[in-house]
DNA sequence: CCAACCTCATTGCATATGCAACGAGGACAA
DNA sequence: TTGTCCTCGTTGCATATGCAATGAGGTTGG
């Protein structure tokens, strides 16, 4: 009788929160060391770059706070990713015209060669994720779906 | 012919490391938040704690290292997340006999009531995460052992 | 015995983070 | 117009993090 015994077992290694946080941790870890040392990009300035690559919204209007609801940041986060990639000359920030309060990033020449170079980096990765993970990447992507989804 | 028509398309959203890590941050941060709110306990002290309650090895002994290999965790993290457990009673640290260069950790019986506590938590949310997911949480299993045991 | 080399855990330091508070600007009703 | 209330972005602060360095202990070969 040990004082295990008094507890339900419990297994973190199939706790699916646990699961995910691993799996998050190992395949961004890869991509963003590469993002790092060749490029000096954190994870927060790259997600900020691809919002910025790609103003799906036909309008060109890219707020902090547009970022920040669709790249799943903080305010903050955003901010000062932005900051940091204003300073290395990627984007440029200015105040929007129409509403002064809010303002308006978008990527300079500079920050679109780096992307020129980020992007097949991005693609080629996410094509081994697929090819790893073979028939099963349809069942993560469902799962992920549904997570994702819920509210 | 705007900026980006020279980028080839990518999409953040299809991202499978960013759909990871979006997923991980939601299914944690609901437990997380109520073993911060009703315990104290963070989401490394947590994991302390679960290993510390599950000596799946018989042998008692569990060190930092040990925790550090299954956990997921970096030493540092885990010596932290200890000394805070430590001094809130849950656990013990002791020099081992053998070997003085390990720190065996143990729970307290304080530690142990907490995790009468904690356990039924945890398996109430995973229980919830499967509901949720109904049929795509096999799939979503799968992939996830593809990706964690990669290598 | 001891010198070189390894392992374990902690800690110092620079940076990153979340959260709350703030200041500036805008909307709207009286 | 002015007062109240809201929104946007930044920043201060306390805490958390990763990484390298440290120190204590162990091991091995000569």
């Amino acid at each position: 009788m040990t004082a295990s015994s008094d507890m339900p077992p419990f297994d973190l290694g199939s706790f699916t929160p646990y699961r995910l946080a691993v799996a998050a941790e190992r395949t961004s870890e890869a991509l963003a060391r590469q993002y790092r040392q060749q490029f000096g990009i954190s994870i927060p300035e790259w997600r900020v770059l691809v919002h910025l690559g790609q103003p799906l919204d036909g309008a060109a209007t890219v707020s902090v706070r547009d970022i920040e609801e669709r790249v799943a940041m903080e305010k903050s986060k955003v901010s000062r990713a932005a900051s940091r990639l204003e300073a290395s000359g990627y984007i440029e920030k200015t105040v929007d015209a129409g509403d002064r309060r809010l303002v308006r990033l978008a990527l300079t020449d500079k920050g679109r060669a780096l992307m020129a170079d980020l992007m097949p980096l991005a693609t080629a990765y996410q094509q081994r994720i697929e090819t790893l993970l073979g028939e099963t990447f349809a069942g993560l992507e469902a799962g992920l779906d549904a997570i994702l989804d819920a509210e």
